[in-house]
DNA sequence: ACCTGAACACCGTTCAAGT
DNA sequence: ACCTGAACACCGTTCAAGT
């Protein structure tokens, strides 16, 4: 799969302008046939192109139209978030039970990357936001309890979940904020390292000068990867200390007893 | 200081509406009374009242007057981006002698946090972006020097070191995000957890269940701090592995000898 | 009852016309 | 030479008027 996932493709999808060539019972446009047509929108034109009006022209319909079907804007960047969440939980799943906490998260965190990367549009405008939505749900249940097989204490548990979550969603965001610059400010923020920080003075700059090679090689996919890591070996070490602590407690009230 | 670094308010930069009263040597205005102006107003309205039009206006004005100071809105951003980085600086000041690398970075960490929160807007709009502007240098360079002084290989410094900002900024922007949002938006995504999140069913959604008291309390500065904590113990787990590489090649090379 | 499209109050950006 | 403000091509959102 993971090639098409997000069109599920209703009457016209395929076709950019189905103006006048389709059935023409698209009368009334049904929320789905919106958040599609939305998806590839944003695919296409990235977050500057997801506008209302455009997407009332996709859609052959005028822009009214699409404030019966979301109350706002707002309204359609979360269902959009949502059908995101949904396809990644396709993706996901189920856990085998072989598989160790850690190399589920593993797994999770590279689909988080490749779908919030497909659509950056989508993650800049909804990398924050809860939607408290279905899909929201059964992901925020599955990552949970990821986590609770790690054998964490309560607290540690949603706050290595939420650290795992928001810097995820964080560092794609980062990525799909650079992916989506216009052209010339990309070639702006591209170029800094080699058209600056290639020529500082080495006597001033010195750790600068000695890095330049690996600063203007490192990918946002390393980094990404990197703190993911970090996450889950502080997890680890954090479930060995509970461990540590819970032991020592024990022989504390043997010794008493 | 850090009460009011930001406006190092020029003319007359308190009063809102400075038409007619003050001096009129207000002509041609200068870059840096419009930075300080965009901080004003982007602390006071939000990402979305940062326009500008809106900063014309506070200048007191024509909106294209603006585009002779910068070339254009994107290159304000970078303006404001960078002044931040300054600010940010000036508070970190100089790195004691004494003080240790994770220490150093901590510090950092928590300046970073409480400017990038402060203007959430100019956070929002630059999170992701290089401005290689003089700022930006010297904190790449302090940076670097930093890690660098954790004893890690070459690439693990860098690795390091873009991982720790990145995730950073990249958490700030979630915060920022969040405090940002329109107050209508800001109750929807509050509520979540507790009109939500809540009321499931214990049957499918357990985990979820088990832990809502904790998912409703956690603080994002809370997320923010156990993320800094997991790369800085990262970073540290990295040397440890080095310098036992290093050994057992010396001794292997010993060994040969 | 549903749909339409014009209108409102905004954006970033440019440029002919003034001084 | 500098400044002005009107204009262009957009936004999100609403609502009277049509069918």
């Amino acid at each position: 799969m993971a090639k098409n996932t997000a069109p599920k493709a209703p009457e016209n999808a395929e076709t950019g302008s189905a103006r006048s060539t389709g059935p023409r019972q698209r009368r009334s446009v049904r929320r789905e046939a919106a958040v599609n047509a939305a998806f590839q929108l944003a695919e296409r034109e990235g977050p500057a192109g997801l506008t209302m009006r455009k997407l009332a022209q996709e859609l052959d319909v005028d822009v009214s139209i699409l404030y019966r079907l979301f109350r706002d804007k707002d309204a359609l960047v979360l269902a959009l978030c949502e059908r995101t969440i949904e396809i990644e939980l396709d993706e996901i799943g189920d856990v085998p039970e072989e598989e160790t906490w850690q190399d589920t998260l593993r797994r999770i965190a590279d689909i988080t990357w490749a779908y919030q990367n497909r659509f950056p549009a989508i993650t800049l405008l909804s990398f924050a936001r809860t939607t408290g939505g279905p899909a929201e749900q059964r992901m925020v249940e599955l990552l949970l309890s990821t986590f609770e097989r790690a054998g964490l204490p309560p607290t540690q548990t949603v706050l290595f979940y939420r650290t795992f979550i928001d810097t995820a969603l964080g560092l794609c965001a980062h990525s799909a904020s650079l992916s989506s610059l216009a052209p010339e400010d990309r070639e702006k923020d591209d170029s800094a390292w080699t058209r600056v920080y290639s020529h500082l003075s080495e006597r001033h700059y010195p750790a600068t000068v000695r890095h330049i090679d690996d600063l203007t090689t490192v990918t946002q996919k390393a980094i990404y990867t990197a703190a993911v890591e970090a996450i889950l070996s502080a997890a680890e070490h954090a479930v060995t200390e509970h461990l540590e602590t819970e032991r020592t407690t024990r022989s504390e009230r043997t010794d008493k007893a």
